[in-house]
DNA sequence: CGTTCCCTTGACACCGATCAACTCTGGTGG
DNA sequence: CCACCAGAGTTGATCGGTGTCAAGGGAACG
């Protein structure tokens, strides 16, 4: 849907983390004309990997995640619309975890050489890529939290309260609805919970009134009742722009 | 010990994530004179504070941690001799966790504006710290893991290999043995698990002859064999150095 | 219009929490 | 030097959250 506007949530949540010029703005724009379809199930980026160009999610949900000698999985963390893949790819060895498509994407593909370039000539788009590791390292690290320290109901509450305000925050939460196209097992590998476990779980949230869900589209209906519910504060989501902005350049 | 040599671990270690120039080298070193003892227990920095002034760890162990509502407490990362507290904190606006010491520290003390005109003048520091910044978040992801998708035994191996592998990257182990100071609480809050359960993981470790706990000093008997015992794959501390090393400078 | 996921439900097992007591250790002061 | 004390480690009994297994129902897609 209305294409232009949808391939600039990249460059418009990245400018949310630190102000870009427009000129800035305009350079991102045009590196991110290649785009690319993948279905849901497809991966983008597996373990070992030494990619070449960086992932930008433009439409549809992804997610990082490790498969353990036994099979299991564990989610790491979402990727939405605006989200970067690989943005640590830029300096490090090789991939760490796997990244695949939880439904239909369109994902911008930004050869390294030409982001790299980019972020030598133009300082805040240095700072602005930094500054959206450290929200990741953030998120990181109150995932541990929720798979650590909280029961199912609050573990599953929280993730969508998360979810709730990263959607809002690249507009695509209308009337305390989004689009939440996630299978239960989803929600179990990201929640450290079963399937059938999650089942039962979402169960006693709607009978407590928190949530609806129905065919991908989920409902909050008191936002601030869930977020009490899960303990879930937004802080860590870093949601307002950094303190201080000096000027980064990345010149070869 | 060796108060010269145990003064330079921060700047050894940042050195290990990216070259540092001897200049550099120097410079930090200077900026980082102003030491502080910390005791054990002692809060280092604070959820909702925001500090003009940066920590590094040269002596001693330390955490990141996250009370929740209930008074349950998730540690987040250990923070050993080299690393740095609060390097996001040159640009977000407000610590989000909480860091305590869990043994006796020494800590050097950098005056945010300090840090930030050193690394204004020098791309080589700017680059080491957002490579630390990514090694940490990449840290977080497998803990996350940890908690999530593994048995006690698994996670308690996991966490004494992971240790291990930090501590011997800035020197601290000899023959297969290294200072833990950590008690048995500790340990429970950073798996997830309860104190109670801890204590009879760590006898079945040292019952399957993995390891050795006594008065601090913990001796891994077989390393191989923990490892494959724990699903333990260095790959997530990214040992090796950076691919490229781009000049990062930031100017004000 | 059937195949394939996905969701749902029930029974049961188990990992790990909780509670409560006891022991050990290291440090302190008389 | 020893008695004491507080914190840490240990143990047993019991409870409960969550996993596993297995089967059935529903909805989407070709």
């Amino acid at each position: 849907m209305e294409g232009r506007l949808m391939q600039s949530l990249f460059v418009r949540k990245l400018s949310t983390f630190s102000p870009l010029s427009p000129d800035s703005e305009r350079e991102l724009e045009r590196a991110t004309r290649d785009i690319r379809a993948f279905k849901s199930g497809d991966v983008v980026l597996r373990s070992g990997d030494v990619p070449q160009r960086a992932h930008a999610i433009l439409e549809g949900f992804a997610c990082r995640y490790k498969l353990l000698p036994d099979g299991k999985r564990q989610i790491l963390d979402f990727l939405i619309p605006g989200d970067l893949c690989d943005g640590h790819m830029l300096f490090m060895a090789e991939m760490d975890h796997n990244v695949a498509a939880l439904s239909a994407c369109r994902i911008a593909i930004i050869p390294h050489a030409t982001l790299l370039h980019l972020t030598e000539r133009r300082p805040d788009v240095a700072r602005a890529l930094w500054w959206s590791a450290l929200v990741q390292e953030s998120i990181a690290r109150e995932w541990i939290v929720n798979v650590g320290r909280r029961f199912g109901e609050q573990r599953v509450g929280h993730l969508l309260c998360e979810i709730c305000f990263r959607l809002a925050a690249v507009g695509l939460v209308r009337d305390r609805e989004y689009q939440l196209p996630l299978t239960q097992l989803d929600l179990a590998d990201a929640t450290g919970l079963s399937a059938v476990h999650i089942n039962r779980v979402l169960q006693r949230l709607r009978a407590d009134g928190l949530i609806r869900l129905r065919s991908g589209k989920l409902t909050v209906n008191d936002l601030r009742r869930l977020e009490e519910f899960s303990g879930f504060d937004p802080a860590y989501l870093h949601p307002r722009a950094p303190v201080r902005t000096p000027r980064i350049s990345l010149s070869a």
